[in-house]
DNA sequence: GGATGATTTTAACAATCCATTTATTAACAA
DNA sequence: TTGTTAATAAATGGATTGTTAAAATCATCC
């Protein structure tokens, strides 16, 4: 069942969160503020985050665009009304969803399986489209300028992670964790020759592969 | 009209059960453990089944997988409340429905009288169509070129489990742990040889089960 | 309840494919 | 220019899948 991080200093926030999540299901796990959510995500991985704004330390827009340098978590915010609510919309990280405090606990419950759903789907049918290049995570598909391109495992692997990452600077110490597995003690030229035989895949929208010089790789599209 | 199987070690229940049934026109048998249920079941059929969980000999879930083994029998649960919840939800074979002790005879009938209509709904219309390769998942039927093939319950369930998820990229791991059971310990190539024995059965619609390399498999048609 | 036949699973081998390494060339930055 | 980093190409060893046969399990019938 999915993850959940509560981020927020009041307890009773944070024990509400925990006891609706727990009914529904869900595995939750609690930070107290933006420092601690930062730094558990560096170790944990979750499938939605649900973020107070004010906070001590370090506030909910700081923490979400830490965390979002990192890994493309939907975050759900949460804001006391009137209190920096027009921030939410000019804020530039793309926030998924947001509760205004005091909220109904189902409410929210409702926000994050809405969230969780539209990124499954997502994660699902959906084909991401970037010009003339589809690419179809489910389906294990992609198609430049509509005709079906075949790839190798790693290339298929090598992709998605960039693709579901894009506009992530990507090390090859990242790719190789990543895509390859904590298990592999292989040289890191590799990335580099795989990378190779995916440009030569993806054709003309090889353009989308950057490199970054010194230090790795990106994918680089809206 | 519909034979029901009511199964329940309380008289009680059966009693009220049949009293119900019996003035919605249904016809009722009934057994008195899931021991019994199995027996009446390899030499009748029914449209319906009611089973309760907790019974002497053979307790609701395993009686249902026995059954379901041979024939694909819609199931509704009786749970005391509390009692195994859990565990309906995380049950492979995919009850039809399930309803808490206690409970009102209306609701029951009403759930009854649901679940024939999504199962006789669905017996009717669903035939998939791939050009010459004609599935007819309720009623296990597959036909290759106008001739009907037979096929071992492996095979169809693999196909049918395969076909309901057409277009996606399936591992083996997914595939023992829907097709095979959540309670399956055994080797991962086993998926290969019956996709090997039902790409046999298909002839020359083969072609739609794809392999995917370092994944698994996928039916890939429109 | 044991024998028989069908089905499922495992194991082994063959065929194919591809990941990695290595060597070389090209591009870049100081 | 020069040292460093990335791109490319080719070779081989390893991994993955296809296929077959035999063993194990299951179901059914006397």
């Amino acid at each position: 069942m999915a993850k959940i991080l509560i981020v927020d200093d009041e307890d009773k926030i944070r024990n509400v969160v925990r006891e609706y999540a727990d009914f529904e299901g869900y595995e939750v796990e609690e930070a107290r503020d933006g420092m601690e959510a930062v730094d558990i995500c560096k170790t944990k991985d979750f499938d939605i985050i649900i973020m107070d704004i004010m906070m001590p330390r370090l506030d909910g827009f700081s923490a979400s665009k830490e965390i979002r340098k990192k890994k493309q978590i939907p975050i759900i915010m949460l804001s006391a009304r009137g209190e920096e609510y027009d921030k939410l919309f000019g804020f530039e990280i793309g926030i998924d969803d947001y509760v205004v405090k005091p909220f109904s606990p189902k409410e929210l419950m409702a926000r994050v399986r809405a969230v969780l759903k539209r990124n499954s789907q997502q994660a699902q049918g959906d084909v991401l489209k970037f010009e003339g290049l589809e690419i179809n995570i489910a389906g294990r598909e992609v198609i430049v300028d509509g005709e079906k391109v075949t790839m190798t495992p790693k290339e298929y692997d090598l992709l998605f992670y960039l693709v579901k990452n894009k506009n992530l600077a990507l090390t090859r110490e990242k790719l190789l964790e990543e895509v390859w597995g904590f298990d592999f003690y292989g040289d890191d030229r590799t990335v580099d020759t795989h990378i190779k035989m995916l440009r030569n895949s993806l054709g003309e929208y090889r353009k989308f592969i950057v490199t970054l010089r010194g230090m790795g790789y990106k994918f680089e599209a809206n």
